[in-house]
DNA sequence: AGCGACTATATCGGATACCGATATAACTCA
DNA sequence: TGAGTTATATCGGTATCCGATATAGTCGCT
């Protein structure tokens, strides 16, 4: 949000517009915690894979993107507009972060054979050494933190489970 | 302020069947993918948190600001350390943070009694509505989205699992 | 073939939010 | 009381995102 003055609804309780009325009620018990433990879990594992990507002198995006070009299915080639979909960014943030890892040696592009619009990234060796050691880092992680994952998505998802305490 | 240096280099060279050589060759099956997908699924769920936070007139982090001193347990009140802990920030980032929500009027300050050092932070009436609209929006959107979650996180962690192909 | 509409990527300018270093205020304890 | 510590705030710099726009290449229609 850019302009820094939000439309901030007003605290009188407006009856339902949509299915959700404005009444702080029928929340299930211990609702806000139990997001909050699940948000917070997932920046952990966030913050893990980040330190584990600065550790290889990689940022998190590019370590993501890497790993979305390497495990593009074999039929879709690993384009930039393939790049901005995974990573769920615009076509030019893609272009540009396509940009920083060629000039830090970590992809190649190669525009396509058929279409020449189309710009097809590859890893460079280093990388594909580099994404390894990340990948192997992260299922190593994942084998000891997706159990509390798990367990705090289902607190997260099911209505009548017990309080986090 | 991001986790202290994890295990990242190899540990112990276990001559079993844990890898942990630099050797590209024994990850799992489908790791690339499976990561990939997992990491896919993560920023889908961070871009729908994102989406459900602007349109209430918030940025995401201000969304987890908010969820954070909310969901504070009642012994610790929620001062900008305990904000910046647990949003994973630099205390001066969260300290940053507190400042521009002030400024929209989602919160305010109160230094604490007992120790003026530190800034106490609480909802607004304002934030109260926003943050309880956000919070069911987003269990009912776990909810429909928590089954695949988990059943990534258990591909993902599960070494002998099938290819997602 | 030619031309306009569309698609894929790239460039530019501006904005946000982070961090490190540093400053200020308040507390602790000898 | 004064040194050292803790909690928060300020400042400057930087990374990376987006929107708007630019440039190429492709497709389709006549």
């Amino acid at each position: 949000m850019p302009n820094p003055s939000p439309h901030l609804a007003a605290p009188s309780p407006r009856p339902d517009e949509t299915e959700s009325a404005d009444d702080p009620g029928d929340l299930p018990p211990g609702g806000y915690e139990r997001l909050a433990a699940f948000r917070h879990a997932l920046r952990r594992f966030l913050a893990f894979s980040e330190a584990a990507a600065r550790a290889e002198g990689l940022t998190a995006q590019q370590h993501q993107a890497l790993l979305a070009v390497k495990a593009a299915p074999p039929g879709e080639s690993a384009s930039v507009g393939y790049l901005a979909e995974q990573l769920l960014l615009a076509p030019n943030s893609a272009a540009e972060l396509a940009d920083r890892m060629v000039r830090v040696g970590l992809i190649e592009r190669h525009s396509a054979q058929g279409d020449r619009r189309r710009v097809i990234l590859t890893l460079t060796p280093a990388a594909e050494g580099v994404l390894w050691r990340l990948s192997a880092g992260h299922l190593r992680e994942l084998r000891e933190a997706a159990p509390a994952l798990e367990a705090l998505t289902a607190l997260v998802r099911d209505p009548a489970g017990r309080r986090p305490s």
